[in-house]
DNA sequence: GCCGTTTTCGGCCCGACTGTTTTCAGTCG
């Protein structure tokens, strides 16, 4: 468990003390909000502490920073501590199943003396089979066949989703959603249209004025297993593959109120609502309520108008200030995939040993495509040779050959296509040794139009010594960009620990770019600290990491991670031409 | 617990759904 999710359980347990034995709805909510606040985080709450930033984050006042301050220094909280000793401390793994909050989940812990968070579901099960649970007072036939429902649903244990799986099982849906004439528009939802790298599930609206009619179309889609439930409003259904769908339908005149409240995020939710009730309205999913006039909204934009906001991009919909940039109209124009120009980040065919994986795709099918992109260049940057087993005249060689195979494809490339409007640069991904040093000589370095600089081994160094290591590899001339920054892994891999503020302003000054990698299971730099790396005044490139042409269309997924983290088109190089890129890379 | 251009007290988002209830409590998103 990482650091947030301890921290978000830790909250949310001394949440449902204060829910159960205080009844105070008030406080609870002020820890659950903050658990939600923590869980959105992507950088680890640890690392915002020690930089002495707690209180940036909404939601987190002066008695949790010295809470946290206490836990993360100590390892336990001593006020927490006395509240738990309030409760039997099985109710805690109660609380994960679906319908069972804290006050049924308090009922039955205390009711059997649950006091072992290990065993509590165990003893749950059992206490079933035993037919006791009607001893309760209000526990009857319906609430506990809900109860054994959902304990047979959560032993399937399911995570959050990665986005790239998501997305394409929801576009599919939504393709055909749109072939029904009675469909005017359909859209995801959530997490999952804020394109956020992991999803917790996936919800689809969809416009109609036939709403009969366009909700029996969409439980006509051939992929679909099981209808869980359905309504006039909402159906859930379940899908050949295993995903679960939730299926929202909404009359033309209130679309946009439904796309704007079933986006979210809650926490976006609250605070825009507490702003619109200070202006004396009541915001809901079906509209803005004034004067007791309910007035619909067919688009977010006139939702957002008519709260004296600009229209606020789902990607940032966060609660992280967005709210009061947008009714100072100064929120940033985010980047767009349209504005991107290049891709440097691309492993090509040319077959040598190499450090690590090759790419297979063949240079003319990988110009081809980014001229169909629109790009104006194209950079390669297989990885170095293999550091051992090679001597270094060797390596060089394997680098100027694989330079003139590169040069001679695209020359053929030129002479096959009537207007050649793609440009070529011709670079390497070269290993940060754990020391800093490049894997590779100034000599054959030289031979490069740039190079990107990567952590690929010896990923658990400290803080310290990994932020040396990182500023020591970009004081070469010939570094320029840093790849995969952090090195995490989407439900893989922990970012590496490293001092960002140091990295960051060392970049600022030294004129160094940070990768926005695009590939989906990595999505790296973080959102949090793409905007951290902006207001420090640091220079980003979103490259795709492309091992195979197909994987060029990844730079959306990057590009939705630059927005989520406020990146204009400013701050991102490849939106720059071609002759203003050759310059920064120089 | 948090929060503030009605600021250091006194508020705190809104609605659907469910189950158990004669008007509401709990849970969820």
């Amino acid at each position: 468990m990482t650091i947030n999710e301890e921290t978000v359980q830790l909250l949310k347990k001394v949440a449902a003390v204060f829910r159960v034995k205080e009844g105070d709805t008030f406080r609870y909510k002020a820890y659950i909000n903050a658990s939600v606040a923590i869980d959105n985080l992507t950088e680890s709450i640890s690392e915002i502490w020690k930089r002495g930033e707690l209180n940036t984050i909404p939601g987190l006042g002066e008695n949790f920073i010295s809470y946290l301050e206490e836990y993360f220094s100590t390892g336990r909280v001593k006020h927490f501590e006395s509240q738990f000793k309030k409760v039997p401390s099985g109710m805690f793994p109660l609380m994960t199943i679906r319908g069972i909050g804290p006050m049924t989940a308090y009922k039955i812990a205390h009711k059997f003396h649950l006091n072992r968070e290990e065993s509590a579901i165990a003893d749950l099960k059992e206490i079933l089979i035993s037919g006791k649970l009607t001893k309760i007072a209000g526990f009857k036939e319906k609430t506990i066949a809900k109860i054994q429902k959902a304990l047979a649903i959560q032993s399937f244990g399911k995570g959050r989703l990665p986005l790239y799986e998501a997305l394409p099982v929801a576009e599919d849906l939504l393709d055909f959603l749109l072939k029904s004439p009675d469909v005017t528009a359909a859209e995801t939802l959530g997490s999952l249209r804020r394109r956020l790298p992991t999803v917790g599930d996936i919800d689809i609206a969809f416009c109609s004025a036939q709403p009969q009619k366009a909700m029996a179309y969409a439980l006509s889609y051939p992929q679909i297993t099981a209808v869980v439930s359905t309504g006039d409003k909402v159906s859930h259904i379940k899908l050949n593959n295993g995903l679960e769908v939730d299926l929202k339908i909404s009359a033309p005149n209130s679309w946009g109120s439904l796309l704007q409240h079933y986006t979210g995020s809650k926490l976006h939710n609250i605070h825009l609502r507490t702003v619109a009730k200070e202006n004396g309205l009541s915001l809901s999913e079906y509209g803005i309520t004034q004067n007791k006039k309910l007035n619909r909204f067919t688009t977010e934009t006139g939702l957002y108008k008519f709260l004296k906001m600009s229209y606020i991009p789902p990607e940032i919909r966060e609660n992280n200030g967005e709210i009061e940039l947008a009714q100072k109209h100064q929120l940033p124009k985010l980047v767009e995939l349209s504005d991107i120009k290049g891709d440097l980040h691309i492993h090509s065919d040319f077959n040598y040993p190499s450090s690590h994986d090759l790419g297979v795709s063949p240079l003319a099918g990988l110009l081809q495509s980014a001229e169909a992109r629109g790009y104006e260049y194209l950079g390669l940057s297989d990885h170095n040779p293999k550091f051992a087993g090679l001597t270094e005249s060797q390596k060089l060689s394997l680098i100027i050959d694989r330079k003139k195979y590169l040069e001679t494809q695209f020359r053929a490339y030129e002479k096959s296509v009537k207007h050649r409007t793609i440009n070529l640069l011709v670079g390497l991904e070269v290993d940060i040794r754990p020391n800093g040093d490049l894997a590779l000589s100034d000599k054959i370095l030289d031979q490069l139009d740039y190079a990107i600089v990567s952590i690929h081994s010896s990923f658990e160094l400290s803080e310290e010594a990994n932020t040396q290591r990182i500023i020591c590899a970009l004081s070469h001339p010939k570094a320029i960009i840093l790849g995969h920054p952090t090195g995490r892994v989407i439900n893989g891999r922990q970012p590496i620990a490293a001092n960002w503020d140091k990295i960051f302003t060392f970049f600022a000054q030294n004129h160094k770019i940070i990768e926005i990698n695009a590939y989906p299971t990595r999505l790296d730099l973080p959102d949090d600290l793409i905007r951290k790396a902006i207001s420090m005044g640091v220079k980003l490139i979103i490259n795709t990491d492309s091992h195979e042409v197909s994987q060029m269309a990844n730079m959306q997924y990057g590009v939705w991670n630059a927005r989520r983290g406020y990146a204009e088109k400013k701050d991102i190089v490849n939106t720059l031409s071609f002759k203003d890129l050759r310059v920064v890379l120089e």
